[in-house]
DNA sequence: GTCTATATTGAGATAGAC
DNA sequence: GTCTATCTCAATATAGAC
């Protein structure tokens, strides 16, 4: 469905910049303000242009979706493999306009079953890799993998980052500093406590 | 703006009927599959009643908002008065329909600044009553509250649980069974360790 | 309180010129 | 590859009958 060109070409720059400009809209004004008009109108193209590129709306969605879990992708393997593992995850999970993007998609997915698939699909990826790498990294920190497994620990990683992200967008302000300050603290201390048997 | 009537008319229990409509029509569809047709043909009224009692789709939005407030209120004090409050907690926060309307609450705020408002002030509020609550009880659990804040606690147990609900409703599996039987089995170490001094 | 009818607006999508 | 023009549909909202 989706027009592919070769890197470089005008037509993978246009459509780069309407990859760009949707998920600059939809970070703003949520996934519902991310329309032929509004992309094409940031884009400073046509209307009809964008269904040159999308056909369908939804493969605009599906797409931005694939390119997302590429930059995640990559950004997760840089985290796991930077010299403090569990505090990069932790930053990586805390970026404000990430969750805001996460939130729409999730909500997305449910009126477009389309969207659900690719998401569930990619999600399920990224899980994977982050599980299989928590695993060797957790006995490092000490962390008994029996109580604490890397799903639990990745769960709460993101979790909790996500909520205080949340709150910070919205303007929620009733305790976040304390819980951030707390957590981070606590992840200094685990950071710290690592010891990284072996000369990589 | 929106229409009042004393409990028990006929027109609260339309208005009532209204809400719930909305209500599972956003957690199916996502908030933008509530629309005044879909409602009204839910509820089995014409299109144009809707407006009588919300002039616009922004008001059904807001009261919908107070109303779910207000449950989690009553939800929020029970749990926390009950015999095991983290537990209790932890229970309320895994509601995979709450989580799925709170997602579309939050992407829905990002395209409507009336909705924002309420959202946020109503979520202050009720983050203001559990950290309250928090406060006094964690010591109990033998938490040390300058590492562990009520605002961290908070924040996890809600976004552990949240994050496991949504990846429930996606499905998503990678690992999702090891993290919720570790987070349950956490839970429950915690609720065997506390001592509550006094005798209520 | 509820309905019918309708005005208005904007979205997705397509055809065809350049 | 990009634009103009246009079709079709659905959503919000209002006016007025019952």
């Amino acid at each position: 469905m989706t027009v592919e060109r070769r890197a470089g070409s005008k037509g993978a720059r246009t459509r780069t910049a309407i990859l760009d400009a949707a998920e600059q809209i939809m970070s703003e004004g949520g996934y519902a303000a991310v329309t032929s008009r509004s992309v094409a109108s940031r884009v400073g193209v046509n209307a009809g242009l964008i269904h040159y590129y999308f056909p369908t709306i939804d493969d605009l969605f599906v797409a931005l979706i694939d390119r997302g879990a590429d930059v995640n992708t990559q950004r997760l393997a840089r985290a796991l493999a930077s010299s403090k593992p569990l505090e990069a995850l932790w930053k990586l999970n805390s970026d404000r306009r990430g969750v805001s993007v996460l939130d729409e998609l999730m909500a997305a997915t449910h009126h477009r079953p389309a969207l659900r698939e690719q998401v569930t699909a990619q999600a399920e990826r990224l899980r994977g890799v982050e599980l299989a790498a928590l695993a060797e990294l957790l006995p490092q920190y000490g962390i008994d993998v029996e109580r604490f497994p890397p799903a639990l620990v990745a769960a709460t990683l993101q979790g909790v980052a996500l909520l205080l992200a949340r709150q910070g967008n919205l303007g929620v302000s009733t305790g976040r500093n304390d819980a951030i300050a707390a957590a981070e603290a606590a992840i200094a201390d685990l950071e710290a406590a690592r010891h990284t048997s072996g000369h990589s």
